[in-house]
DNA sequence: ACCTACTTTGCAACCGGTTGCAAAATTTTG
DNA sequence: CAAAATTTTGCAACCGGTTGCAAAGTAGGT
């Protein structure tokens, strides 16, 4: 069905290798060749099969982008800018979503026989071997909005989960709460474990403050929602820094469901700046993730180690900053 | 680097065609050679070229995932579905991020210079042309989300918009309201058009009440708050059919912004049943549309046709359901 | 043991490109 | 204008597999 290479050459009347050359660049082609290749090429509606090149140059440009968070609307915007950016240099993304389900090996497995470039997982937490199986591959791994320490062999671009605990606990310290709570997401989630460690070391320099802790069982709405009603029957704490957006508007809607009321009587906190935090009906207070930067310094680094495959692995750390809308009562004046 | 077929032919002692067919099912081996081969592959740890055999075969496996919705947190849900659809079958999913800016024609050039199998577009509104690029290049289109009439050379799954919006429209006048309106999306969208005069004929059967109509100017919670709060100045309807849920949700923060009240001051139904219309802060009342049957149904056309690329066009539409919550007054008991 | 029928294996050509090398063509130089 | 330097072009081998075909091997029947 397709137009080859070959077709092009005898219609141009020239050799294979020089229709090759004219679409390669860099080649040598004189004008009038490469005229004449092109006027063939047209005629034809030839284009070129980028997996036979492939073949012999060894680069595919195809780069797998692996997650296994479907659910939060926040990588529908990842995803957004990672095509977008990918696509702008060139490059394909070749999508896996590895479910809990799926055999991470077999991800690896499927990944190498396509020959992908490069990986970027996205997703915070990266399936124990999957980054080494790619290195001793010789596959570049970009680990985007993963825990900077945890696999020093592998290229990380994200937030200092520890430090964006601290900034949370912070903001509560500043605006006098004395009873204050983390709200995580699944204890195993590597993101929820630094968090909650960074709010409570800053919480331990304020002993007078009380500060307690809790999981719900996942980074979802009914997850968020069901802790929160679960504390609130308990008793709840005054201020509440909760492990992502989603789940702090699911407690936003336990809070209001309980007849209480927000910030008056309990203020949250997220963390993430979605989207949606902005919306008027939400307007939550939350600590602002860069995603944008973090999305486009991964493709940078990405770009960067399809020429230096041996690149010496670094961390990308992006500082967080807190985006204050309506859902904590205002810091005194100093 | 990755080991090859050659390589891993010397080391069992036999030629390459052997380890080639251990590798093909369906092909002849004898169990002694399969074993020779299998321990010699596995030694070497090697997998076969998914993108060297595609040469020869004419199948990559690759199918073209192609969106222009980023941005509608339903989509991300369709990517979960429609990712793990295609990798049980043995599918990759190439991801396209069809922005405005980027020319349709570049993308389609893009998908057949890696001679995908397949293109599924999930969009309602397929870019002109795009259908027939591929369709004279021999590559099999699903159109997901689309316009079953739009394009008769496609094979379209999705649902009847026009009878969404009759569906809606009934509900509407089950409840007895005397003023009506429809506020749709971007009216450049086919699936606002055909929702929009599904919604219109049906109450053309109904003379006595009251329907009017108004486009916001995306899918976007913005658009839908902003367009109904000049729907509120400007004197509002007692019920609304919103084009989408997230038009909905921006309507209903209108609404309680305004200090009125749903669905006492003004009903609000909404289209689509995403995951959030069920949260109880929303409590959406809404049309669902079977997003996981069109999914699926998607994949097994597409499947259908890798065997049989000239499979006469077929149009599956699935029946959508009122989904029964909080934002439309009860309807009287008959 | 011999012949027939069937299965397994290797050879070699091919898929659609790329590329090192040397010959041919063109340009520069003396 | 010839010789030298440079550019352009084609040949042929190669990338990592697949596959039609014929030769070799195995099994079954008598």
């Amino acid at each position: 069905m397709a137009v080859t290479l070959k077709e092009v050459a005898e219609r141009a009347g020239v050799s294979r290798s020089a229709v090759s050359r004219t679409f390669t660049d860099g080649a040598s082609v004189s004008d009038k060749m490469r005229r004449k290749v092109e006027k063939a090429a047209r005629e034809l509606g030839y284009s070129p099969n980028a997996l036979a090149s492939s073949l012999t140059t060894g680069r595919t440009k195809l780069i797998g982008l692996v997650s296994n968070n479907f659910h939060n609307p926040i990588f529908l915007e990842v995803f957004d800018l990672f095509t977008r950016g990918l696509q702008d240099r060139g490059l394909r993304p070749l999508l896996v979503n590895l479910t809990d389900e799926t055999d991470p090996e077999h991800s690896v497995n499927m990944l190498r026989q396509y020959s992908v470039d490069g990986v970027v997982v996205a997703s915070s937490t990266l399936p124990p071997g999957f980054a080494k199986a790619f290195r001793d591959a010789g596959v570049p791994v970009v680990h985007s909005f993963g825990r900077s320490s945890s696999a020093p062999q592998v290229h990380v671009v994200g937030i200092d989960n520890v430090e964006s605990g601290r900034m949370a606990a912070r903001a509560l310290i500043a605006r006098n709460y004395t009873h204050v709570a983390f709200m995580g997401g699944p204890e195993t989630a590597t993101s929820t474990q630094d968090r909650h460690a960074g709010f409570m070391s800053e919480m331990s320099k304020h002993p007078n403050i009380r500060a307690t802790y809790s999981f719900a069982e996942a980074y979802s709405f009914q997850a968020g929602r069901s802790e929160m009603m679960r504390l609130l029957q308990a008793g709840p704490a005054e201020a509440y820094f909760c492990g992502d957006d989603v789940l702090s508007i699911g407690a936003l809607s336990a809070i209001s469901d309980s007849g209480l009321s927000v910030p008056k009587d309990i203020g949250i906190i997220g963390l993430n700046d979605m989207e949606m935090a902005g919306w008027e009906s939400i307007d939550l207070t939350t600590v602002h993730q860069p995603i944008r930067q973090i999305v486009s310094s991964s493709i940078e680094l990405m770009v960067a180690m399809l020429d230096e495959p041996d690149r010496y692995p670094e961390a990308r750390i992006f500082p967080c900053s807190i985006v204050e809308r309506g859902t904590l009562r205002p810091a005194p004046k100093t």
